[in-house]
RNA sequence: GCCGAAGUGGCGGAACUGGCAGACGCGCACGACUCAAAAUCGUGUACCUUUGGUAUGUGGGUUCGAUUCCCACCUUCGGCACCA
């Protein structure tokens, strides 16, 4: 063999080459082009760290072979890529280093962009978008006017999570875990009362939990649906003694003549006027140390029941009975009205405080299947659904009956209504600190709350900045800032100094790819109309209920405004796993267990990078990172180099049975790549080349080199290749003089006569049990392989001159012989 | 406690609609090349009491036939959780 005249397999020089040359030949800018299909692909855009992690390639190169493929496929693809470029970090490192935020994100962005380019992919980089930019956060802006004017943006003075590391609030869905810490530091939370903005998230409960016509994973589906947390009930309206109405959510209005007593939250607005002068005391002293305690303690669901007696009385509507209204840290002031029904015969949390504090437990409900119910001595509560018993009218009603039958009857007397409640919150978006999209609102002593005027923004961030870490916003610190003229009347007025949360950013990114910092609208209308809905959107699960909740909820508010279009923005979606360290831990610095992508792509060459994280794990799955699993990609690649660039032995020597068999395991293998690239099965798009080249190998050495089959299939092989492996795609693409560019070339046709198989082996069972393999022409009738089967050696052995009772014949399958 | 996902060789994983379990790769072993090593190439590689038998977390079920469908359980991971 003639080693010396193939060139060496070079993945650096190769790699720069044509990454160079695509961008210069623009090969991947995407334009509007009404002749094609369009094909929006979207992947979660970086946070500029600084650096780029082994997560951000296996985020981001698979979606790209799938673009990529899409587009060879004869798609209008669009695959742009930006930075979410507000946010803490930025302002940590500024008080670290002392260094401006601006600064340290944009030269961050400047690396990273360089190290996202040594990815070869089909990014579209004209239509980046920096979220930091005043170019695109003026529209940030411009949408939180929108949803101010639209009252989905309100301010309310309340307790609010609150992070003492991070200096600022948090929305429920940044509050992680049993301990209640941040999402971002992990430090606990403790609570605030602050003025803040909020988003009515809410309004639109019902309509997130609708996921027809969507292909979203299951998983995120019921994430969200839990997060969003929907219960049917009904909402009843008691009375104090004093004629107050106090509101309660139950969703078992069948037990509401079992209500002993009432419970309300430490925080509920009645608490003073309930509180008597000889319970005074008590009560204080328990609302006092129940807001000392923090929310770890308090919410600990198998802490012993604690509470007060307020001193008050309710009158239960339904049979105007007098219940005492006690106080109680286990009712929450957040969900629901912060007041409750006790039933402690029917409700496990009411029972325990029932017995705990002497309370009535009177029994309404008796399931058909247990013995009569006492209560006075039942020792758990029985929260099954039952026969109504002990309320009046309603008693005998069945257990499947009741629950409308209660509510009807309440909505006739005018104490209660059907309502649904929801878990969902809504969204708290004010942040205490400078690096973030300005709130574009004014608070004048004479107007009120007045919004900047739409033709001033972007309010600007000042340049200017003390770096206090005092737990208010820098911007309330700067000198003069904030004063500012109100727009309305004129007179002396004070900005909005707090930030919005980097969610907001990235709720409508999507749109900003459309056209990026369009001056006039935050998108071109014509990019817009051609280009959305995103066709698929991936990204991490840990964004299921924060920022997927919240660009869902983005969207559907921007189309009840007429500025978006369609029921949701992302058609489909898919999220990738996590890549572990070798030591299947979560890879991190202090561990020293991370992979570093630039140093991979320097020894292996960004081509076996992406092959490997294609083909290491499933996709969706993840797994730990495997060293030495990378040789196997690197070998393959390198492999593809020299079967298809050095001459074979023999050439044109091989049989026509040789090239028959290649090309049937070609077109086979063009069918399972091609389903597998547009399936997100990255791993069996790998294995299936792996498998072709094996194939390759073998013909060329029974001398396939040279003939018109081979280099049908060399060229077959490298267009599958070319979304997965770019650069080297394109490089033997040149090598064997083909025309530039492989990755301007289509998907290869499928040729189905020659995938066909001439013969099919039938695997021959007796009674389920392998015993041999028959070898038939394709076309053998069912009728003829049954013959076959039961005229082999190894079957005539076992059925030793019996007759079976059954034959099976799966059609170019199986044959099973039953016995 | 509730909701969800996943359990297949030493490892990552494959198996399209219920039809040959373990493709492909890693690792390992042996061999070729080499003075030697690396690289490369080739062969082998689930287990056992081996004319056969057992194996896809465990135990059942449906079926001629189950990694795949059904039931119960175990383990791991993720989410929610005094949510009325």
């Amino acid at each position: 063999m003639s080693e010396t005249i193939v060139p060496i397999y070079d993945a650096q020089k190769i790699e720069k080459k044509w990454q160079q040359k695509w961008a210069e030949d623009k090969i991947y800018d995407s334009n509007i082009d009404h002749n094609r299909q369009k094909y929006y692909v979207l992947t979660m855009l970086p946070y500029p760290s600084g650096n780029l992690h082994i997560g951000h390639w296996y985020a981001m190169t698979p979606p790209d072979a799938h673009a990529r493929f899409k587009r060879m496929q004869g798609y209008n693809v669009m695959f742009p890529m930006g930075f979410d470029a507000f946010g803490l970090p930025a302002e940590n490192a500024a008080i670290k280093n002392n260094i401006h935020p601006s600064k340290w994100t944009f030269a961050n962005i400047d690396h990273m962009r360089n190290q996202l380019k040594s990815m070869g992919a089909m990014f579209d980089w004209r239509r980046e978008i920096i979220s930091a930019k005043p170019e695109y956060y003026r529209w940030t802006e411009w949408f939180f006017l929108q949803l101010y004017k639209h009252n989905l943006a309100y301010r309310k003075f309340s307790p609010v999570d609150w992070c003492p590391h991070c200096n600022t609030t948090l929305a429920r869905e940044q509050v992680w875990g049993d301990d209640r810490h941040c999402e971002r530091c992990g430090t606990p939370v403790i609570k605030k009362d602050l003025n803040q903005w909020y988003f009515r998230t809410t309004n639109y409960a019902e309509e997130l939990l609708d996921f027809s016509e969507m292909d979203w994973p299951e998983r995120v589906q019921t994430l969200q649906t839990n997060w969003i947390g929907r219960s049917e009930g009904a909402s009843v309206t008691f009375k104090t003694e004093y004629g107050d109405p106090m509101e309660v959510f139950t969703t078992r209005p069948d037990t509401l003549w079992g209500a002993t007593f009432m419970v309300i939250a430490p925080e509920h607005p009645l608490v003073a006027k309930l509180t008597k002068p000889e319970t005074a005391a008590a009560v204080n002293a328990y609302v006092e140390q129940a807001t000392r305690q923090t929310d770890i303690q308090r919410e600990s669901a198998d802490r012993e029941k604690t509470g007060v007696f307020s001193g008050s009385y309710a009158i239960n509507p339904v049979n105007q009975a007098r219940i005492p209204i006690w106080i109680a840290d286990y009712v929450l002031m957040g969900y629901g009205t912060g007041a409750i029904m006790a039933v402690p015969a029917h409700d496990q949390r009411d029972f325990e405080f029932a017995r705990k504090f002497g309370l009535d437990v009177i029994v309404v409900v008796q399931p058909d299947d247990m013995e009569p119910l006492d209560g006075n001595t039942m020792t758990e509560a029985v929260p099954a659904h039952g026969k109504v018993v002990n309320s009046d009218h309603l008693t005998g009603t069945p257990g499947d009956e009741a629950f409308n039958k209660v509510v009807t009857w309440l909505e006739e007397q005018k104490i209660g209504h059907r309502t649904i409640n929801y878990r969902l919150r809504d969204w708290l978006i004010s942040r205490q600190r400078y690096w973030g999209t300005p709130i574009p609102m004014i608070y004048c002593p004479h107007c009120g709350v007045v919004p900047v005027p739409e033709n001033e923004l972007p309010v600007k961030l000042p340049d200017d900045i003390e770096w206090k870490p005092t737990g208010e916003s820098p911007l309330k610190l700067h000198p003069t800032w904030k004063h500012v003229k109100c727009p309305v009347c004129g007179a002396d007025a004070e900005r909005e100094t707090d930030t919005m949360d980097t969610f907001m950013c990235s709720s409508w990114y999507h749109l900003g790819y459309l056209s990026p910092y369009f001056p006039t609208w935050p998108f071109d209308q014509k990019e817009y109309d051609y280009w959305m809905p995103v066709d698929i959107y991936t990204g991490g699960i840990e964004h299921a209920t924060m920022h997927l909740i919240y660009t869902r909820f983005f969207h559907k508010a921007g189309r009840d405004m007429g500025i978006m279009k369609g029921k949701e923005a992302m058609v489909k979606l898919r999220n990738q796993g996590i890549v572990l360290g070798e030591d299947n831990e979560k890879m991190s610095k202090s561990r020293g267990n991370v992979v570093d992508p630039d140093k991979l792509v320097v020894q292996y060459g960004a081509d076996t990078v992406r092959a490997y994280l294609m083909f290491f794990a499933r996709w969706e799955m993840g797994a730990p990172w495997n060293s030495s699993g990378i040789e196997g990609s690197s070998r393959w690649v390198r492999r593809v180099w020299s079967t298809f660039l050095e001459p074979g032995d023999k050439p044109k020597s091989a049989s026509a049975e040789t090239l028959r068999a290649l090309r049937r395991k070609l077109y086979q293998t063009l069918r399972s790549v091609g389903r597998d690239l547009d399936t997100f099965q990255f791993n069996t798009v790998i294995s299936g080349l792996m498998e072709l080249l094996n194939e390759l190998t073998k013909a060329k050495q029974a001398g396939a080199w040279g003939t018109a089959e081979w280099n049908e299939a060399v060229d077959v092989y490298l267009r599958m290749m070319a979304p997965v492996t770019p650069h080297i795609a394109e490089e033997l693409w040149a090598q064997l003089g083909k025309p530039y560019s492989i990755h301007t070339q289509s998907w290869p046709e499928m040729d189905e006569e020659a995938a066909r198989e001439d013969e099919v082996t039938y695997v021959v069972q007796v009674n389920g049990k392998l015993r041999d393999r028959i070898t038939l022409p394709a076309d053998t009738s069912t009728e003829d392989a049954k013959t076959a089967a039961l005229s082999s050696k190894a079957v005539l052995g076992i059925l030793d001159g019996k007759k079976p009772q059954k034959v099976v014949v799966v059609p170019k399958k199986l044959i099973n012989i039953v016995l």
